[in-house]
DNA sequence: CATGAATGAGGTTTCATTCAT
DNA sequence: CATGAATGAAACCTCATTCAT
């Protein structure tokens, strides 16, 4: 994210300078720090001045980084969702196997590298507080919900082209697919609604469970 | 929408002020305003002039009949929620039939009257910004949580009782029914995540498929 | 500027409650103490607070009144520049006598009712920050340098037309009017430039001078 | 613009590396930069950073080179008119022929030496800032106001001594004489207050006119 | 009862200045 | 010498809540 203009000095003297050092972790830092705060306490309820504390920094270094809290914001879902797709999206160009396969090991991948994780917390931020502000919501659809729905659409076209999957109105059964995710991450988020806080649902048997519903739904041979 | 505690008189004086009945429906004009600028725009970013001007009288009205913002929002979870538990517990009580049935009633009767309103709002609310207002949490625990629970305890109980569900951890089971519910409440009130605003769920499709699946999840005979 | 409601009331009750009487009167007070610091201080460097104060109200107060700080300047200007010009317009309609009158007319009351107010001090505000602050300067432009220009306009075509005036461009002819009033506009707000603060320049003199020699410079007839 | 104090041991050294006459630039270079931009935006809103960018050096290189932004500014101040002064003295007191010329050459010198330069916005400047930054006021006219009164001063001597002026108050007769020039300078950099940026006075004629108008006011023999 | 003027704590953002490297 | 990361005081503006009328 920096540019490294010293390199070779830094070859030269192996103990990078700290201060330095501490410039190129700052903005993971605080990208971490928002995360945290973010997933707690909502976009609008997380103060700069706290974001800044947990990172360790004062008030004025967050807007060193970040032009403002929105920014920071975009730099959170990047980091954290957007920027993995092109990653995603190379491991499924070299899947060998059934579709079925591909779309058990896409829901598997997903609960590990975001669904378990805090990443989650922003799609349920940005349910709560889109309408609130309609440019992370427009960010969010750009770098989240429309690269998300395209992996998913290239699945389910790979399964109606080789005859795995019947074919249906791709469009409409991404939600299908899409919709156990998005629940998983309102319910994850969510646990301040049980009383008590009983752990109830597993969410990986839960993903397995949905994930074979879904495929039945869209295999080509009906269930007999 | 309000209880019109004073509807007997008002018929036995049928010429009583205009001015008095409009005081008396201002809780309840009040109280609609904060509902819907509340699911709209959550609790934080809900301003009390706001609901003031939309019930169409003056912020200082507003806390004439309710203490600050907290105990408006208890008032509209009161009268949108926890209100009904009673009404809907009686209608339980005198219910012949099967328990099957009962929960198919339950469910659709959820949906008639909750989870296709409004109100239904109020949940994901609290999802959302519970953890910023630990007392209204606590608040929509104590009144809508757990009679809501209670009352599915209840059905899962009369089932298991009859013979016609098996016998399983019923505080589990709950989630179960419950969980369609949620979803359902948090996809209604989150549209803007959807790419050009698709609407793709069929909630009361979606809501009879997932009462038959509780259904024949806990049978007592298991499906052939 | 609001609109009384209580009319009736009012007559009823001659002496009008002190809490109205003020409201009415606090978008004067707030105007006339931002026009002071504005002049004394500059745009950018007034403070929202320090206005509210010298009006004896709060920070919030101000912000009931005016939605930011460009507004109230905006008021400013509109108080005590634009909103003027109707009124002068009027006058100078129905103006009786030759045109060097007139001018002569025009300039001692330019100066009489703005030139020695503080309201002069806008324009060398506007000369200053204006740069920084491009609404500020259309608007002012708009309101204040685009009627001014067109009544000396008025009056230059009034001479040219009836013979007094030699037949000039007038839209260049017009700095030579406004010109003086500039400088001393000027001059007065920047008193702190001369040594111990002597008072060198007699306006009203310079203003005489000025008038003269810019009628001589109009003039049909060369002075020989 | 900067007075190279080492000229001298750099022509007997004309191999000194490049970086050391970098480093005795410096200074000049901020200054100039700081001139832009003091005179672009005023004192207040120059920001060190952006002097520190347009000279091509950081931030912190300015604080090494002025303790503060307001030393920074006298050593503009001293850098375009106050260390001017002594080499005009000398000039004036070289100077043979008739008074009146020299008046005439002391304005076009000004003219073409400030007036005409950027220097002027810095008395722009001062009339509007000055109020907000005494010390920066009390500094201009000690190194400024003052040695500039007193080469007027001076002058208008020299020509009651010789029998050309007519014997005056010299203190107020300086301001005849500084005024046209005030005039320009404010003029100059307000050009934004004009509709559509008409340039309408010519300063160089402007000058001229009013050092013979200001002559025959102050001629020992009254224009017949 | 009803009003709406007034308050002031609290949040975001800017920028001169310092100082470790 | 030079850098630029870090700081924190200060300014603008919002909004829940109070209270005189």
């Amino acid at each position: 994210m920096v540019t490294p203009r010293r390199f070779l000095s830094d070859k030269l003297c192996p103990v990078r300078a700290k201060r330095e050092r501490r410039k190129e972790a700052r903005p993971g830092e605080l990208i971490a720090a928002a995360l945290d705060l973010f997933v707690e306490k909502g976009f609008a309820a997380t103060r700069a001045e706290e974001v800044a504390a947990r990172a360790g920094v004062s008030k004025g270094t967050l807007f060193l980084y970040f032009k403002n809290k929105e920014e920071l914001f975009k730099a959170v879902v990047t980091e954290n969702l957007s920027g993995r797709f092109t990653e995603w999206n190379k491991e499924f160009e070299v899947f060998e196997g059934s579709t079925s396969d591909m779309l058990r090991y896409c829901m598997r991948v997903w609960w590990e590298r975001v669904g378990s994780t805090k990443a989650s917390g922003l799609t349920k931020l940005l349910m709560s507080e889109g309408s609130n502000f309609p440019t992370l919501a427009e960010f969010y659809r750009q770098e989240v919900v429309r690269p998300g729905h395209a992996l998913v659409r290239r699945i389910l076209h790979r399964g109606i082209d080789s005859g795995e999957f019947a074919p249906v109105d791709v469009d409409h059964a991404i939600y299908a697919v899409i919709a156990p995710m998005m629940f998983l991450m309102l319910w994850q988020h969510s646990t301040p609604m049980c009383i008590d806080g009983q752990a109830v649902l597993d969410p990986e048997t839960f993903i397995a469970v949905q994930t074979e519903i879904v495929l039945r739904g869209l295999s080509a041979r009906p269930s007999a």
